[in-house]
RNA sequence: GCUGCUGUAGCUCAGGGGUAGAGCACGUCAUUGGUAAUGACGAGGCCGAGAGUUCAAAUCUCUCCAGCAGCACCA
């Protein structure tokens, strides 16, 4: 007798072994027909799989808005895509056909790769497989079976996989008519039950195991739904991301320009350059508050310095250099400069000035640092990843016993400064010791230790990002996400106690022995091109008043007004608010219209009846309607509305 | 850096072996219009760069360069 327990905690008994699917179908046949799956006990399992013991059970169906029923359906997509490829291209290698956030990938060997053009053609057999609507079956197979028969099938890379498999791990296959996948499961009892909400998207390289020295795959994305309205209301939603598109955006609104001649570099525009100097008067103000001084280092260091820092061994691929600096035997007359890439070799030799004591730690150094680097081409994005860029550095020089105190003030700063643009709900990745890392394990027990302490004490979510942390030590890194859902990291915390010791920085501790600080990178927005890429499309390009490079458009509507509009300017400017006037011939309706495209909050509109009463007619962006203000009222009340922040 | 796609007017894009098109923006003129497009006229292009095929190349081929998507990279 087995007992099962249902999610409203209903319990049924089974005589002997029983199924998802009959358990499905002893509580309503409609139920068996959109069950798709079954959670048992945590597992999801497929519906034909045997269940021998007691367990509670939930049936997954195709219903709107659940996650498992999409995770199953793409899964089975994924499979039906391969083998709709393998159909059309026999000479094509399977590899890995995982679900990722919002559809799936499928990533094969083939010496030709496919095309865009192929995509219409691999859809259209997907729908043919799915048509047949042949069942899925999982079958458990010894190791040496699997190897046996996939080597048989010259599918090198799914041996390899099994191969690789640990000892323990029960081998499954699955088959949908006559083709057959090493997967962990579970599916669909068919593939019919994919349905037609499915649409691939894109072709890409990408490589075996994710690593560039082995065999470029070729990927195909798609994506599958419940139905096709859900599918539709995700392709527009990805319609309405790209609108948002900090590249697109910036063109639009006039902030920046890049171009050709210099790669990786941002040209700022008269109003991009004003959303950049509010910022770091921004980020100015709340690191004064914090205790930080400020500093300026040299962008052309010579070579020996990056040399003791470690750099040039570690970075120099990604450094730009002057003269050959491949030439080693460069005489003393041609030195080798190096642009710098990071600001903290620069900032130790400010701390190396003179002598420390213990009461000047936490001694707290920050830059608006220049900072370039030859990235990957393949790699730069718009202003989000660029070779020339100014972080918000940073560095703490402290004693090991500061580094949690330090740790938790730094995430409270960080915090604090994130929420001013909106942004509370915040990544966290804690990247603990890679395999190839510098110091003893004690020390890294301690850093990591402390840096563990710290974030769970700010009470910050965080996950683990394991073997990703710096050579010389753990690091947190806090991770915004842009519109079209791509990651980047942003803030960034990192405990060093090895940069220290090789550009021999110290201090006299309280006994009057000499010590070794540690160092405690730390950037909040990371860089400002990064950050204000994200500002753009977290705001889709309309940013809050006090940020906006434009504030006040204050436009007439005949030109009896354009005297007293040049008054309103005026009042607005001596207020410091950044306003304009348009006092061009056009109707009112054309320059709302047009200030509403450029994202500019407000537009004040004067005509006559304003200018004889001393008023304005105040439109908020995106707003319905006008408010009838006094010039005074409003621009006390502009002026409290656009003030920061921090003021 | 790797794979695929793309590159035509300031912008968004159509076209395609016989010498270049639209809309918006821009300029001129008319219009003084009360909250998301007033009208007419006009100007604007080495069709990413180089080489090749051809009587003829923006169009076909090759090589570069750049952009986009993804991968890899991001101390």
């Amino acid at each position: 007798m087995i007992e099962i327990t249902l999610p409203d905690g209903a319990k049924r008994q089974y005589d002997g072994p029983t199924t998802g699917m009959d358990v499905a179908l002893s509580i309503s046949p409609g139920l068996a027909k959109k069950a798709l799956a079954v959670t048992v006990d945590g597992q999801t399992w497929d519906l034909d799989r045997e269940i021998t013991e007691d367990a509670s059970l939930s049936i997954i169906v195709r219903d709107k808005g659940s996650d498992e029923a999409l995770e199953i359906i793409r899964h089975d997509c994924a499979h039906v895509l391969a083998e709709a490829v393998q159909e059309l291209f026999p000479d094509t290698q399977v590899t890995i056909g995982p679900t990722i956030e919002n559809g799936f990938y499928y990533d094969f060997y083939r010496e030709e790769p496919f095309t865009t053009d192929d995509l219409e053609v691999i859809e259209a057999k997907m729908h043919e497989v799915i048509a047949r609507n042949a069942p899925f079956k999982r079958q458990v197979v010894s190791r040496d079976e699997a190897i046996a028969l996939f080597k048989a099938k010259g599918e090198q890379f799914k041996v390899e996989l099994i191969e690789d498999l640990p000892e323990s791990e029960t081998i499954t296959l699955y088959t949908q008519g006559n083709w057959i996948d090493l997967c962990r499961g579970p599916h669909a009892p068919s593939t019919g039950m994919v349905g037609k909400a499915f649409k691939l998207l894109s072709v890409a390289g990408s490589y075996w195991r994710g690593d560039s020295s082995r065999q470029q795959l070729q990927r195909i994305y798609g994506t599958a739904f419940e139905d096709p309205k859900a599918l539709r209301v995700h392709l527009t939603q990805l319609e309405e991301a790209a609108k948002r598109d900090h590249r697109k955006l910036g063109k639009e609104l006039g902030l920046f320009h890049l171009q050709e001649e210099a790669r990786g570099g941002v040209f700022w525009h008269p109003k991009g350059w004003r959303i950049y100097t509010e910022l770091e008067k921004y980020m100015r103000h709340r690191l004064d508050d914090a205790g930080y001084e400020e500093v300026k280092t040299p962008q052309l260091v010579d070579r020996k310095l990056w040399e003791e820092s470690g750099h040039w061994d570690k970075f120099r691929e990604n450094m730009f250099t002057t003269g050959d600096a491949a030439d080693e035997d460069a005489g003393a007359d041609e030195r080798i400069l190096a642009l710098k890439p990071m600001n903290c070799p620069g900032h130790v030799q400010i701390f190396n000035q003179g002598i420390r004591s213990y009461r000047d730690l936490p001694l707290k150094m920050s830059e608006f640092g220049g900072c370039h680097r030859n990235e990957p081409s393949g790699s730069l994005h718009g202003i989000m990843r660029v070779r020339a860029f100014t972080q918000d550095d940073a560095h703490i020089f402290a004693t090991p016993d500061q580094v949690t105190e330090q740790t938790k003030e730094f995430c409270s700063l960080l915090q604090t400064i994130y929420a001013d643009f909106g942004f509370t709900d915040i990544a966290v990745k804690f990247s603990d010791r890679p395999e190839v890392r510098a110091g003893t394990d004690e020390t890294w027990d301690k850093a990591e230790g402390a840096l563990r302490e710290a974030i769970e004490d700010a009470g910050l979510p965080y996950t683990m990002n394991p073997g990703e942390g710096a050579f010389y030590g753990p690091k947190l890194e806090f991770v915004l996400r842009d519109a079209i859902g791509r990651d980047w990291q942003c803030g960034t915390w990192q405990v060093d106690f090895v940069l220290p010791e090789r550009l021999n920085a110290n201090y006299i501790a309280e006994d009057g022995s000499k010590q070794r600080p540690v160092m405690l990178h730390r950037a909040i927005l990371g860089s400002f091109e990064r950050f204000i890429g994200i500002l753009i499309e977290n705001y889709a390009g309309k940013l809050p008043l006090w940020l906006a490079p434009v504030q006040v458009a204050v436009a007439t509507i005949t030109t009896d007004a354009n005297d007293y509009a040049k008054e309103v300017v005026e009042a607005l400017r001596a207020r410091g608010i950044r306003a304009v006037s348009d006092l061009r011939n056009e109707k009112i309706n054309y320059k709302v219209r047009e200030h509403s495209h450029q994202k500019i909050p407000l537009v004040a509109v004067v005509g006559r009846r304003e200018a004889d009463e001393q008023t304005i007619a105040l439109r908020t962006l995106g707003g319905k309607d006008q408010e009838m203000m006094s010039l005074d009222d409003a621009l006390e009340a502009i002026a409290a509305q656009a003030r920061a922040p921090y003021a």
